[in-house]
DNA sequence: CTTGACCCTGTACCTTGGTACAGGGTCTAT
DNA sequence: ATAGACCCTGTACCAAGGTACAGGGTCAAG
């Protein structure tokens, strides 16, 4: 299997080489072999690595949580376990979320038709969107 | 009722004074009258529209977001069919972060429950579902 | 009336997740 | 052998959203 250049590999995965470089200082690749010429020189582990990245990236996680599920993977003393547990807590960040955004999304629906009807407004009726946890869906 | 001083304010909201500063600096806050020594002079208004901002936040919204979200509202300057107009924006925002979230929410209950939880790393199906790309979905 | 906690402005710095040079060296096609 | 595309390191920069001084003034308790 033949080398690839930085160049192929981000182009693969669609970002930047610099980007491949950035994972690189943070610990989220592993430096790899250079050739003669210094030219780093990856093979096709690191553009599934890369493409990980992106994915988890999408499900919200961070570059450190992600650093963190990649580590995981490869301590023999870590089970599944471990990494359903973060998702969970990914889920649990997400749901929470949603449930803000819809409360969100009543208010303004309201607000809307209010006033299009002509009906009465509070002096800054968006802040009753978030108004104490709990105290009403 | 008693001016509340910076600090006060930022006690009750759970945020530094430097954060409420920023706000100002930011247009989130307006500035506040100044008492004789030039201290800032809160009501309790600005407390709730603290805790907006901070709950708006987790959900996501940027300062900037969360300043238009702030600025649907009634005043001498715009009429009714300005803030429905500014509803109507912000609604569609909310109904996109929703979508995005239900996303991400779905590839993780899926993947925590094919996950049992029981195995090695090496063969955690969160993982190896982060490892192919999109997988036909 | 002093001490310490608080406030003021202004500026510098931090983290996250990159992106953009500058000033080189290398590789490849012609 | 030379142009142009690529690679290298290093540093600076960006936006967001703060956080931390420095160098002052103020307020309230003992």
């Amino acid at each position: 299997m033949q080398a690839l250049t930085i160049g192929k590999v981000a182009e693969r995965v669609g970002v930047g080489v610099e980007t491949v470089r950035f994972y690189e200082r943070k610990g989220l690749i592993k430096p790899p072999r250079r050739g003669e010429s210094g030219y780093r020189q990856y093979s096709e582990d690191l553009v599934a690595r890369l493409r990980f990245i992106q994915r988890a990236k999408t499900l919200g996680f961070s570059l450190k949580e992600i650093g963190e599920l990649l580590d995981i993977r490869h301590d023999p003393t870590t089970t599944c376990r471990d990494i359903q547990r973060r998702a969970e807590v990914k889920l649990s960040d997400v749901e929470e979320k949603i449930k803000g955004l819809r409360r969100m999304s009543k208010v303004l629906t309201k607000l809307i038709a209010e006033c299009a009807g002509d009906g009465p407004t509070s002096a800054c009726p968006i802040l009753e969107a978030l108004d104490v946890e709990g105290e009403k869906g």
